[in-house]
DNA sequence: GTAGACCTTGACCCCGACGTCAAGGCCAGA
DNA sequence: TCTGGCCTTGACGTCGGGGTCAAGGTCTAC
């Protein structure tokens, strides 16, 4: 199948396709014309690479189980790099998790002093205090 | 004060101030020379605007709040706009909270049957399944 | 008068994962 | 033959929050 078909069905487009070829993600063999030629191992592969996506993985940590499917295992996360590669995104969501939780927390606070003082229609007091080094992206994703 | 002293004393640069500048956050006076100059009050405009940072805001988030100190209310949040923005954000990271949530979920579910596959030394089944649309950003701060 | 520590504006660079042209090649149907 | 729909490569834009020059102006101390 062509660029345009597998776009298609894998629910993505073919910049994204020849972006993940850029890549080394996902090359592709070439017809006669030049034209890029896919099979169903490749939409398997780019299944794969958009699941992962969808559960916040960078594309490059696609790649373990990209490979792990390429060498013949029946599931991407059949090998053991993509098993360090779930570890380390376990570790790393708790992480976030964890902050985002105590930012949480600290908001909430803020909220409440500063509704209840302007119940009490006093000054509220000064700015909140310094937060060490809190960050993780909050950004929805874009449209 | 110039620009120098201010950044240093906010613990941040001069390119920063500048930038705030070119947003219209924390507009600056300028001396006979061309200098910025800043006083007292700019510091709590900054220092406001940093410490919403460290809690995750973006700088346009922060602008009701510098907006308010510089109507002159003792503090940015005493104001309905930012208590609004308080409340965004608090949406804002029970929805992340969530999300990221799940997804541990669904990776920590993931490593558990993979791990077990293995174990028994037994093919896995096939790619997991495609999730809805849960997208947090996961990347750790920049260095 | 001159070093050097500050300041000015302007401009380009970074990250990730693509979106969006632009200019042109290939192929099928009427 | 021509139109329209695919395809190709290449190059630039996006977003946030600044970093990092470069070329030059200003002030203070010696």
């Amino acid at each position: 199948m062509r660029i345009g078909e597998l776009a298609e069905r894998a629910g993505t487009t073919t910049r994204t396709l020849r972006y993940y070829e850029s890549l080394g993600l996902l090359p592709a063999r070439r017809t006669g014309n030049g034209y890029r030629s896919y099979d169903e191992d490749d939409l398997r592969l780019l299944q794969q690479i958009r699941t992962l996506r969808d559960f916040g993985f960078e594309l490059e940590e696609t790649r373990p189980f990209v490979e792990c499917l390429r060498s013949g295992h029946p599931a991407g996360d059949s090998c053991p790099a993509s098993l360090e590669v779930y570890r380390r995104k376990l570790a790393e969501l708790d992480e976030c998790i964890g902050r985002l939780s105590a930012i949480r927390e600290r908001v909430g606070t803020q909220l409440d002093q500063a509704e209840r003082a302007r119940a009490r229609l006093e000054a509220a007091a000064t700015a909140p205090e310094r937060a060490p080094e809190p960050r993780c992206e909050l950004t929805p994703p874009g449209p």
